[in-house]
RNA sequence: GGAGACGUGGGUGAGUUGGCUGAAACCACACCCCUGCUAAGGGUGCGUGUCCUAACGGGCACCGAGGGUUCGAAUCCCUCCGUCUCCGCCA
């Protein structure tokens, strides 16, 4: 969540931060009102409830003393049932601007790209040079019919569309993938962690995936539990509510989960294959880091990946996010986009973002500085997208024939 | 899933005839003093959030969560969640 003091006292630039972001400033305004009414609402209800103490205690008093207490009595009364109003008023206060300041996205950082779209987006650099191909290369989907790799119809039956089966030395390949990446990663000195596969909802709002996005999102029936569409959301709030020794920072944690989304806003996009699935792997990074430090952190994540990619002979490029085409929680965002030669384009293979302090005031995650208590910055950042990884080995390592060769530094994990 | 016990601040743990307890004591931690050598003694501070204040300081809320009874609840009642023990079931 935003800072509501930073917009009361600084509403101008805040709503020019916000405006490259999509927000109507209008949308701000009416949260800065609502945020004075809340203020308002509540020191009214706390100045009756201190008359109520006060007069509570001389209640017990006069009763000790033996004192009348018919004329208190009364009091007491009228002004408890004015307390319950009161009451009644701050909580409609508070859901009303928590409705709107849950919706609210971060603040970009200054320092990135204006505009509108992934057209906007700007390369900040190449790694490895695509491989030229002496014959036409074939994309995922063609090669993987030629291996019997994956077996979309058969996922299809078992769970619906955009569900998938690996088979084989395609699912041995995956799970090597896993291993490599928690292994490397695991070297960078990221703690690796196995974390329960659904999330109650305050977790889901603590990272901000609720309640905005709620129909992104697999909930189980019945349960206050969801899928997690990311690993983000179970390794960001293992610290959900908790104070950390400022020593024990930067945490840097990794794991890898399936992740889950119903994809809902991309019906007819890469609908064939697997690009885009309804479950797919992912070995995730995350960092709590010290607000001084976090910008470190997030040149150390993607380094990583990058170099994950590098390390698998993947030709890939690293593309700064413009402030249009930023995620709700990410106060800055880099991708990375590895080359498919079927395909012949950059796919986005990795996703690393700077929250800022955005999740930690959500997920009230904080650290002791000397005797205050301060909010983290949370990054997380995709090494990587298992599924994704495994497509971009596919259509780099073809041969003629079809065959796929295995990249030189998987090959101790196969 | 069934039966029983329990859920207090970083930890241990008082408080359960409702008010003087947001919370004793001890430990841990921080700072200061003393002392000076691998030890000890003394003092002070030490939960979270939020609001008011230039500051000092003060208000409100929180004793697993949410409701209820009451002028007043950590203390009584209800629901839920969790932990432990026994049983059942199972990877």
């Amino acid at each position: 969540m935003i800072d509501l003091k930073y917009i009361e006292k600084n509403f101008d630039e805040a709503a020019a931060k916000l405006k490259k972001k999509g927000v109507d400033p209008q949308t701000l305004e009416k949260l800065k009102t609502l945020f004075g009414q809340l203020k308002e609402a509540n020191s009214a209800l706390e100045a009756a409830q201190a008359e109520q103490n006060s007069m509570s205690k001389l209640f017990g008093q006069y009763k000790r003393e033996g004192k009348d207490i018919g004329e208190l009595k009364a009091k007491v009364d009228a002004n408890k049932e004015r307390i319950a109003q009161l009451q009644e008023n701050a909580r409609k206060a508070e859901a009303a601007l928590y409705e709107v300041a849950l919706a609210i996205p971060n603040f970009p950082d200054d320092s990135v790209p204006e505009g509108k779209d992934e057209e906007d987006n700007v390369e900040l650099r190449k790694v490895l040079e695509p491989r030229v191909f002496d014959f036409e290369p074939l994309e995922h989907w063609a090669l993987a019919e030629k291996n019997g790799w994956i077996d979309f119809e058969r996922g299809v039956k078992l769970a619906k569309s955009r569900f998938s089966v690996l088979r084989g030395d395609a699912a041995r390949l995956e799970r090597a993938l896993i291993n490599f990446f928690l292994d490397t990663n695991r070297e960078k000195g990221f703690e690796e962690l196995c974390v329960p596969f659904m999330n109650n909802a305050q977790m889901l709002q603590g990272t901000g995936q609720l309640p905005k996005f709620e129909d992104d999102l697999f909930k189980i029936e019945g349960e206050d539990l969801y899928l997690i569409p990311t690993a983000e959301v179970p390794l960001t709030n293992m610290y959900n509510d908790e104070i950390l020794p400022e020593s024990e920072l930067p945490v840097l944690m990794t794991g890898y989960t399936p992740c889950f989304r119903k994809e809902a806003g991309s019906a007819g996009r890469d609908t064939r294959g697997m690009i885009r699935q309804h479950q797919f792997d992912k070995v995730e990074m995350v960092a709590i880091a010290h607000p001084d430090r976090s910008d470190d952190v997030f040149e150390m994540m993607v380094q990583n990946a990058s170099d994950i990619l590098t390390a698998l002979g993947l030709p890939h490029r690293v593309v700064e996010l413009c402030t249009g085409d930023l995620g709700f929680s990410a106060a800055r965002t880099i991708d990375l986009e590895v080359w498919l030669p079927g395909q012949n384009k950059y796919r986005e293979i990795s996703s690393i973002s700077n929250t800022r302090d955005f999740q930690a005031r959500r997920a009230k995650i904080r650290f002791k500085d000397g005797k205050k208590n301060k909010l983290v910055h949370t990054l997380n950042g995709s090494a990587l997208a298992v599924g994704r990884t495994l497509i971009a080995i596919m259509e780099n390592y073809q041969n003629e024939d079809g065959s796929i060769e295995i990249p030189e530094v998987l090959k101790k994990y196969m």
